[in-house]
DNA sequence: TGACTCACG
DNA sequence: ACGTACGTGAGTCAG
């Protein structure tokens, strides 16, 4: 029988290297498993051995599989991100139905050459998968070793047979015994003769076959004095480095090949495990994803037991009679006319129903409508939308999959059911027919236990849900823009963009693409001598930051940092705004509620929180977005939002104070920090402050700050101790914060929004410190986050309680823009302040201002 | 596709 | 000793 004996540890050890860092959402880490298991996939497929033994060390200690095992001290050399996936690993590859052998004692080598050993002497055939070389002397007519790596995380398997070995090290595989034995092996603590290395010991080896027949003939003429004496005065090293390097074939293990077959394991709780580990791609890999279905008609699920079955379409009109009063599941699918097919289940049956079946559309829209209908979905906006753009309402969504699960775990990217079901091991029920729907109810119940588990019902039923109706309508209303006054923007753009090339390419003394920066840095830092100061990965930097140091000597960089700002203004503003406008005239942004891992909203295709402002060319832009006919934009924001939520987190007094008397609050700070009167404070003393404000919010350090204000490392550091020390509540929230992530594995927001933190485990420092800043700041800009859905939900029921005509049309984290009917103006203007400052109580006031005008540049207050 | 750059809060 | 603010999205280049 072909036999697969592979050394754990070593496999395990070059995955972990070999992979960037991956973990599950609770902080696992798994990349090294992953790796081995590719590696193993890779090994099984092309091998087809019929047995599989997979050797560990007793060495390392055991670690509980668990997040957050970290600090304690391990093995030397093996993080505890390795170590933590050990044993997790061993579970797993016992479950896919491979044999894992240990002994204490002995090293993992040992087992191979044991195995390998056992089975020349049956005649089975061995192939050794490992990572070192170690067991290279191993090889003979009925062994070979693969030498397995992971590189940029592909498994890679190198054969050695005993041709290759002659190939290239010029012996045989018993003599690499023999070289080590004089060359040493600092890494097995095995001493060889000092003074000899690798070419020396291959040489002697290759002359000689051996350590003895290099002692037989120590007197050779090829052998130098000087080497002659070091062998003399090495040779007890070199008999005892022999033996040491000497792979044991003893172990008392199971040496009966038959014994180590590849079994059955336990499919689906391999499958389980991997679907806990989040290794999705590998449930492919092993072929199990039949696996699921198989074991759920055996195991009684706990929860009850459901008869799903696949009905007859009743009439619709008694259907939806028949589902009035309870919770129903819709999986639908939408497009741009609306609903265009659905799958809906009362938790007993499943009826299949598509825009071709009579009466569907009225169907739907009277199911969404109901109020007596709860309703459970995987996506609710287009719902929502579907409904307001026939001018009615989407009512009764009591539970979004998607949104609860971006709750539970805002790091991932995908919330389809599909994976979601995958990700939390949901296993479909005995039924007759099996649909989405089958794995959808069992999804939902799993998914609200850990929402209210985690405390999180109220952030998902008061917030997150009422906001998707209110993105639905943002999405749905759209924002006028002046196309044609953007064409007119973008061609004087374009002859002042032409004009600056020209004179770049005379200034230059040649032409080149300006876009490049590759190009441009050669044309910068060696056509025209510039002193290069910071790299990138590919080469020299030349952004803002290092151009705007070398304007003093060359008049060509001005021109560069005025084009690169007017080609950023016409092509991502000007050309990419105008490709994006609808035949409403008006520009339809996405609002992706789950996208962000502090709770923000984001604006996709195109991105209207982005809207050039700082500058007065840029701001420019704001211009074309307008009001429609007979409407103005009411603009409000708030001042200082995440300030002011610091402040009152912290619970810092003397912040608090400094907001209640309504001081400027970077003036107030600087004239603490720089122990000023507030009338002596300078704009640049101010401008320092407010660094040091914003700095405070991102998780500060000295070197940064320095680096933002231009001032020494050290007197940035002054300015921090002396603000900890003058905000000492802030200090301690700082000091606190950090502490008890470490602790919980994960920060909140004031409204139980959640973001799990396990860079703070990590034994990298740069990854650690970065998870210390996001600890600091995610709850400040988390909970600002939360306040402004907050009003927006507030603002957008009281427009409909009042009947007015008046839309919400954008949000910019802490600016929210309504469109107003002119005679609606003041009172939306009122309504939208208010909400906005009274959406929550804090320890302090909000205060938000608004602004009125026809267009967007108007209505910034 | 990833790297770079730059727009916003 | 070492690398450095937090959170996004889009256009462009180049492999």
């Amino acid at each position: 029988m072909k036999l697969l004996v592979i050394d754990g540890n070593s496999i395990l050890n070059r995955a972990y290297f070999g992979i960037k860092p991956l973990t599950t959402k609770d902080g696992q880490y798994t990349n090294a498993i992953y790796g081995f298991l590719t590696t193993l996939h890779k090994l099984l497929t092309e091998n087809e051995p019929e047995g599989v033994a997979v050797a560990f060390d007793l060495k390392a200690p055991t670690f509980r599989h668990q997040a957050y095992s970290g600090y304690k001290s391990n093995r030397k050399g093996m993080p505890s991100e390795l170590a933590s996936q050990l044993e997790p690993l061993k579970e797993l590859l016992q479950l896919l139905g491979f044999t894992v052998v240990s002994k204490e004692g002995f090293e993992a080598d040992d087992i191979l050459g044991t195995l390998a050993d056992a089975c020349t002497r049956r005649g089975d055939e061995c192939m050794i998968a490992t990572g070192d070389r170690d067991s290279l002397q191993l090889v003979s007519s009925s062994v070979s070793v693969r030498i397995a790596s992971t590189k940029f995380g592909k498994p890679e398997v190198t054969l050695y047979d005993e041709a290759r070995i002659q190939e290239v090290y010029g012996v045989s595989p018993k003599q690499l015994i023999d070289i080590k034995a004089i060359q040493g092996d600092t890494s097995d603590c095995i001493p060889g003769v000092a003074g000899i290395g690798q070419k020396g010991a291959g040489e002697l080896i290759a002359r000689f076959g051996s350590v003895d027949g290099v002692y037989e003939q120590i007197d050779s003429p090829e052998i130098r004095p000087s080497m002659k004496k070091k062998l003399l005065d090495g040779k007890e090293s070199a008999y005892l480095s022999r033996m040491l390097g000497t792979i044991r074939t003893d172990v008392p293990i199971d040496t009966e090949p038959e014994h180590y077959r590849i079994g059955q394991g336990d499919k689906a709780a391999a499958t389980c495990m991997m679907a806990k580990l989040e290794l999705f791609t590998l449930i492919k890999k092993f072929g199990l994803e039949q696996a699921v279905s198989a074991v759920a008609l055996q195991e009684e699920p706990d929860q009850k037991e459901m008869s799903l079955a696949a009905e007859d379409l009743p009439a619709l009109s008694e259907l939806l009679e028949r589902l009035r009063n309870k919770t129903v599941s819709i999986l639908a699918e939408t497009d741009s006319q609306g609903v265009s097919a659905m799958e809906l289940s009362d938790g007993a049956s499943v009826w299949q129903l598509s825009a071709f079946d009579e009466g569907f559309a009225d169907f739907t829209e009277r199911l969404l409508e109901d109020q007596q209908i709860r309703k459970q979905t995987d996506d609710s906006k287009p719902l929502f939308a579907a409904m307001e753009k026939i001018g009615g309402r989407c009512r009764s969504i009591i539970f979004d999959t998607s949104l609860a699960a971006y709750l539970l775990n805002p790091n991932a990217s995908d919330y389809s059911a599909e994976r979601l079901v995958q990700e939390y091991g949901i296993v479909p029920y005995a039924c007759e027919k099996q649909t989405k729907m089958t794995t959808f109810l069992p999804l939902t119940q799993r998914l609200q236990q850990e929402i209210d588990r985690n405390r999180q019902h109220q952030l998902l039923e008061e917030i997150e849900l009422p906001l998707a109706e209110v993105l639905a309508s943002m999405e749905n209303a759209g924002f006028q823009v002046d196309r044609e006054g953007i064409l007119r923007y973008g061609e004087t753009l374009r002859e002042d963009i032409e004009r600056l090339q020209a004179e770049i390419y005379e200034d230059a003394g040649t032409e080149f693409n300006i876009n490049s920066p590759k190009q441009l840095a050669s044309v910068l830092f060696e056509a025209l001598g510039l002193p290069a100061k910071k790299k990138t990965k590919s080469g020299y930097s030349t952004n803002a930051e290092v151009l705007e140091e070398l304007r003093p000597y060359h008049p060509v960089i001005d021109k560069i940092l005025e084009y690169r700002a007017l080609t950023k203004l016409k092509s991502t503003y000007c050309d990419g705004l105008v490709k994006v406008i609808g035949g409403d005239g008006r520009i339809h942004s996405s609002f992706n509620q789950k996208e962000t891992r502090t709770g923000r909203i984001s604006s996709t295709e195109p991105n209207l929180q982005n809207i050039p402002v700082k500058t007065s060319r840029g701001k420019e832009m704001r211009r074309f977005f307008t009001a429609k006919d007979g409407c103005v934009l009411v603009d409000a924001d708030y001042s200082q939002i995440e300030l002011r939520v610091l402040a009152h987190i912290a619970q810092d007094q003397a912040m608090m104070e400094a907001f209640r008397e309504g001081k400027d609050i970077h003036t107030s700070t600087a004239a603490k920090v720089f122990g000023l009167p507030e009338e002596m404070v300078t704009p640049i003393l101010r401008s320092r402050a407010k660094a040091v404000n914003f700095g405070i919010v991102y998780g500060i350090s000295a070197f940064s700050l320095s680096k933002d204000i231009g001032v020494s490392v050290k007197e940035a550091d002054s300015y921090i101790k002396g603000y900890l020390s003058l905000y000492a509540g802030i200090d301690r929230y700082m000091k606190d914060v950090v502490e008890q992530a470490k602790k919980d594995g994960y920060v909140t927001t004031m409204f139980g929004r959640r973001r799990y933190l396990p860079e703070l485990s990590s034994s990298n420092h740069n990854l650690r410190s970065f998870g210390e800043r996001v600890a600091r700041n995610m709850p400040i800009q988390g909970t600002a986050a939360d306040i402004i859905k907050l009003a927006m939900i507030r603002v957008f029921q009281r427009l409909r309680e009042k009947n007015m005509q008046s839309r919400l049309i954008l949000q910019v984290h802490d600016e929210l823009i309504v469109e107003a009917p002119e005679e609606e103006a003041q009172q939306a203007a009122t309504l939208l302040s208010e909400e906005m400052e009274h959406a929550v109580e804090l320890s302090l006031t909000l205060t938000a201002d608004a602004g009125i005008g026809k267009t967007w540049y108007d209505a910034k207050a």
